[in-house]
This record gives C-alpha cells, sequence and structure tokens, in this order.
DNA sequence: CTTCTAACA
DNA sequence: TGTTAGGA
C-alpha cells in the first residue's frame, strides 16, 4: 500500500502476477511464448516485469478461457475486442480511471466483508456520480467480470455470487422502473448458451432509453421460437446477446431468422464485436458491445427503419 | 529466486 | 495445452 506512488508505472515479478491471477508462472511464459499473448518489459537481466495492463490482459484471457475458449484462440479475440474497449479507454482522462479503481476498491472492501449495508452504500454513492451507463460499465461490471474468473483468495467464488446477487436485484428494479410510456419497443434475448442473467439485464438496462423500452425474454430462450414470440409482441426490432464468441455457424443461423422475422434483427454484445465481420452484407446489424455505442446505433437503426 | 528449452501426459 | 525436468 505504502510503495505505491505511482499506480500506473508499478510493475510487477512474475511471481507477483501469478499470486495474483492464480495462474502458475511456468504457464504464463508458455502463453507469451506459443501464442505470444503478453508481453512483459524485462529487467537488464532478463527478469519479466508486468505492468498493470498486462495484468488486466491475463484476466481478461482467463474471461475467454472460462467461456470456453482454447487458449490459442484467445490473441485472435483479444486483438479486435481490445480495439473497442481501448478506443473507450484512452479517450478517458487518468483521473477519472483513477477515480474508477477508487470506488472498486470500496465495492470489493463491502464485499470482502459480505457487509450489505456498505454495498448498498457505495451502490448509492457512485450512482449519485455517474451517470448509469458509467456506474456499471465501468465500475460494477469490471469488479464482477474480475471475481468472476479470478481465484486470487480463497472466498472469492462468495464474494462473486454476492455481488451478483445484489446487482441482479438493483438492476431488475431499475428495469421495472424504466417500463413507462416509450413509444418503440425492443425486444432483447441472449443467444441460448452459456450467458449470466447480469449480462443480459445490464444490457437492458444501457440500451433503454426515453423512446425505446426494452422488453428481456429469459435465459433460456430457443433461437427458433423468436419468431413466433416477435409475431406476437410485434416489436420494432430483435436484438440478441451474447459476450461469447460467435460459433461458426451462428451468422448462418442469424440469417436463417432475420428471414422468418417481421421485424429487424440486430447483436449486440461482445459477438457483435468479434462476428460482424462475417455479418456484413447480410441483414442482421451489429451494435457493438459498447454502451453508449450500443444506444446510439439501435437508436439510429429504428429511426431509419421507421421512415422507410 | 529467475531464465530457458525439450519432452511428457 | 499445462506441467515437469534439467541446466544455467
Amino acid at each position: 500500500m505504502s510503495t505505491r506512488a505511482l499506480d500506473h508505472e508499478e510493475l510487477f515479478p512474475i511471481r507477483e502476477v501469478s499470486r495474483l491471477t492464480g495462474i502458475n508462472p511456468v504457464t504464463l511464459r508458455a502463453w507469451e511464448r506459443r501464442y505470444g499473448l503478453i508481453q512483459p518489459t524485462r529487467t537488464e537481466s532478463g527478469h519479466r516485469l508486468y505492468s498493470q495492463a498486462d495484468i488486466d490482459e491475463v484476466r481478461s484471457i482467463l474471461g475467454w478461457i472460462e467461456r470456453g475458449v482454447a487458449v490459442s484462440k484467445v490473441g485472435r479475440i483479444l486483438a479486435k475486442s481490445l480495439n473497442s474497449k481501448e478506443q473507450n479507454l484512452t479517450s478517458r482522462s487518468d483521473e477519472s480511471l483513477a477515480d474508477f479503481k477508487q470506488w472498486q476498491a470500496q465495492l470489493r472492501q463491502a464485499l470482502r466483508g459480505f457487509d450489505e449495508r456498505r454495498l448498498e452504500q457505495v451502490y448509492g454513492q457512485v450512482f449519485s456520480s455517474y451517470p448509469q451507463l458509467v456506474v456499471f460499465q465501468d465500475i460494477l461490471m469490471p469488479v464482477w467480470q474480475d471475481l468472476r474468473c479470478t481465484h486470487e483468495a480463497f472466498g472469492q467464488a462468495s464474494e462473486w455470487l454476492f455481488l451478483d446477487s445484489f446487482l441482479r436485484g438493483r438492476v431488475l428494479q431499475r428495469l421495472q422502473l424504466a417500463h413507462e410510456q416509450q413509444e418503440l419497443r425492443v425486444v432483447l434475448a441472449a443467444i441460448p448458451g452459456q450467458c449470466h442473467e447480469l449480462e443480459l439485464l445490464v444490457a437492458a438496462l444501457l440500451l433503454g432509453t426515453s423512446e425505446i423500452a426494452i422488453s428481456v425474454l429469459g435465459l433460456g430462450q430457443p433461437l427458433e421460437e423468436l419468431s413466433l414470440v416477435c409475431e406476437r409482441m410485434m416489436p420494432q426490432a430483435l436484438v440478441l446477446f451474447s459476450n461469447h464468441p460467435p460459433a461458426s455457424d451462428l451468422p448462418k443461423r442469424l440469417a436463417r431468422l432475420a428471414l422468418s422475422l417481421e421485424c429487424p434483427l440486430l447483436l449486440a454484445g461482445e459477438a457483435a464485436d468479434l462476428a460482424q465481420d462475417s455479418l456484413i452484407g447480410s441483414q442482421v446489424a451489429c451494435l457493438g458491445s459498447e454502451g453508449h455505442l450500443m444506444r446510439q446505433r439501435l437508436q439510429q437503426y429504428l429511426d431509419g427503419h421507421l421512415d422507410s
């Protein structure tokens, strides 16, 4: 704690990184050698020094591994999705990033004590300082993701669960409040698979505006029945959500689904970032995974389609 | 304690 | 693909 004069420039030896991420040092070196996955700076004697950004990269690798992606394929994915996230981060000042970390630290402290009152308090304070989108996308969800895939200490699984159920409750609450008298209605469904409920709910929250009401379908929603559901709900659009790498047959399945729908079909989440190349020229539009962009593109898309 | 490569499971 | 062995 005391030696952190410059948080950004602080460097860690491999053993520390291993402790922080739960990855064996030798495995860390194997990733670097075989897949070129993290390239830390070196001391003159050749010892690796990892920056905070390197450690964050290890964590995101862990996230993809947990979603069933082979380590050899993570590199490509990271190269793509880093683009959209990096742009988001570099456009932000260092001091606001430091502020985010402060709030995240407070959040982690509340979680460590399983202190619900404290958690509510921090949650409320964050909301009084930042807009909803920033609160979820830049402060709360990164902690949720870290806790989910990092095994830094015994008990983190419980802390993750504690946060997850707290946030699910709060987000549901907000979703209910958000439903008022919007003119446009959009249906949001998860691509069946391994999506967490919270990710879908947060996406719904971030996509909604004063003009667009989002209706969320349950997690197990079968893709094949969506045309039926849309026939009866008659939304202005159907948005599919996934944070997982798209299966190779996904573009075809989506194209087929799009043909059977009365309304336009859109894709959101990390899957949208990763699949957008294979979907150009198809009926399926990609919203991306960044909150601002998603909302903006959805709005524009609807505007354009309602004119014609 | 770190580094590396080659071979194993 | 992660881990082990062996040497520096």
